[in-house]
DNA sequence: CAAATCAATGCAAACGTGTGCGCACTTTCT
DNA sequence: AGAAAGTGCGCACACGTTTGCATTGATTTG
């Protein structure tokens, strides 16, 4: 073990069993007193936290995990870094997570499926569960936890086959939209989405258009593009490029990264917003509400979607039996400068 | 062990142990097979591996650091989310783990110090090692990191008394953005930077100064401003409403999301960049390259950054004692519409 | 043919922690 | 005073994997 053929390894940390060593008990005693057990009287148990402090302890969380069964760690699988709706959601989870004392494992960021390896470390570090927070991806992942008997909870997207997810209401949320586009005179809409239909994207256009349909509007333009703010721009300069009869005047983006884009293009192109086009996102990201784009858009309850998803996360970690959960919450309406003046 | 108090378990999942009463052999043989011992004879291994695949069978890796004393778990701090450079180090961050299969353990994200419980964490899970990522933050972690014998690698910022690092020529690409500056005939200058100085942004600064000084010019306007969008846009307001005479010809903000802040903030009070003042920044994120901004900064290598960090904090993850090893990597220069009209 | 070599596998201890059970010892009750 | 109850703690095994060493049987060598 102490092998000393040039690469030495670091120094192992202070166990229970240095401890009960220099405490002159058993090793079952000192993990008995830092728990707080009753059984170990006051005396003993003081002599050894102080112990513990001097000599810096702090207990293998990896080999508790072998006895107890419990990791502490939760997997968690990120959307792709073009939309920064999944960095808030990491910032929320962490928090998250923080406060209810345990860890997150990065599993997976991106928008291509994850591979065999990366499938693998969330069976390997024995996660208490798995957090999936992409729209598009995490079939894969979702299958994984399945088979696995890890639990699971998806947000920002709802499971297809099985499983607890928490999500916003995304069709109430576009149909708000709607609404407020038809009260301020809007008549001819268009929708960018994305090409693959998650789930989250089908509800949005779904409830957006029926908002319409029920007023009487039938024809609304369906244009696809990723999900990107580059994206965006590129739908933005084709919008500007139609001609006058063909035109929306109001444009849904499903995403505000997407609007965002949509907005900068359109400018670019000299198309005034919300002037000439109004248009609407989907998120509530702090970057659609700076100055320049002040978009109108619909919040997605970020922390309290993550709140709740630990909450199910948990509760399913103590039995692992409970049924599947499905929770959705409403979103609030933010309006902005980018689909009306004033 | 098998509470039945209504709260069920998830059942445990298939082990060594399980594999090896299914194949008839010790577990030891279920080990070495699997790992590609030479010492187990072709057929033994070939049956022991379709029966993994058969059962499914993943190691335990918390089980395994017990034993081998690695757990392939790096650590991981990021800075705060309000600047996109850090979501993409730790996209690229990810993508590397996977390439040398390792995972990492997300520890803390934000500008706040780390506090108590999270700083337990970093050694209760037994982390190889830990990535630093943060500018601001940090040196909590860095010495905490240090009194347990965890390897530390800072990317993005020099170790201030002791540590291995990796980052960016912060001051080498400061003087490619001065020189530039002045070869397009800018001559008072400002600098917007944090209020607190971080290595990084004071080798920036003085990167710049010591340029422009070289080339006779003194008087440097300095602004201090937090970091994010919001505090470059407010300070865009500030140098917009400054007297004719006041107000510089070129700005250098210490990173680009500020520097995005910067240029809409400008433009918002009705200040044309680059025509009546130039706006430089330094990171080179993807966002400020977009058709509205086109920023002229300095793209730091980003991947590369943290492809070394990693090799180092592996070389030290196997010999525990070599000594701390600083790199630094040049950047590109981008010039942009930000600074010049073509 | 006996001895030495080698290949293939098993045994057992170790990693650090958690926990059921039992052992001493003290206190209380009859 | 002897039995019963209670207190404080140790023993030993379990968790799943790794690894040094021992063991077995087959093969080669002298």
């Amino acid at each position: 073990m102490t092998q000393e053929d040039g690469a030495a390894a670091r120094p192992r940390r202070v166990t229970v069993v240095t401890l009960s060593k220099l405490a002159g008990v058993a090793p079952s005693t000192i993990t008995r007193a830092l728990k707080g057990d009753p059984r170990i009287s006051p005396k003993t148990r003081e002599k050894i936290s102080a112990l513990a402090k001097e000599y810096g302890y702090t207990p293998n969380a990896l080999a508790r995990t072998l006895s107890s069964g419990r990791s502490g760690l939760y997997g968690i699988v990120l959307g792709p870094e073009s939309n920064p709706l999944y960095s808030h959601i990491l910032h929320a989870a962490m928090d998250e997570a923080e406060s209810i004392g345990c860890r997150l494992l990065m599993l997976h960021i991106g928008m291509e499926q994850m591979d065999e390896k990366t499938a693998e470390a969330l069976l390997q570090y024995q996660v208490d569960g798995c957090l999936i927070t992409s729209a598009a991806i995490g079939s894969r992942a979702a299958d994984i936890c399945r088979e696995n008997n890890v639990p699971l909870v998806m947000v920002n997207r709802v499971a297809e086959r099985h499983g607890s997810f928490v999500s916003c209401d995304n069709r109430a949320g576009a149909g708000l939209l709607a609404k407020h586009l038809l009260q301020t005179g809007r008549r001819k809409f268009a929708v960018i989405r994305p090409p693959q239909t998650s789930s989250t994207a089908r509800d949005r256009e779904n409830g957006f258009t029926e908002v319409l349909a029920d007023a009487g509007i039938a024809g609304v333009m369906r244009l696809n593009y990723a999900s990107g703010w580059d994206e965006g721009y590129a739908a933005g300069g084709v919008l500007a490029g139609m001609l006058e009869g063909e035109q929306p005047d109001a444009v849904f983006a499903l995403s505000d990264i997407l609007a965002m884009g949509v907005i900068d293009g359109l400018r670019a192109a000299g198309i005034r917003v919300p002037q000439d086009i109004a248009v609407v996102g989907f998120d509530g990201l702090p970057e659609s509400q700076r100055p320049t784009y002040q978009l109108t858009t619909v919040e997605q309850p970020i922390r309290m979607m993550i709140n709740r998803a630990f909450k199910l996360l948990e509760a399913r970690t103590k039995d692992y039996f409970l049924p599947d959960e499905q929770v959705s919450l409403g979103g609030r309406l933010l309006i902005g400068k980018s689909s009306q003046l004033t």
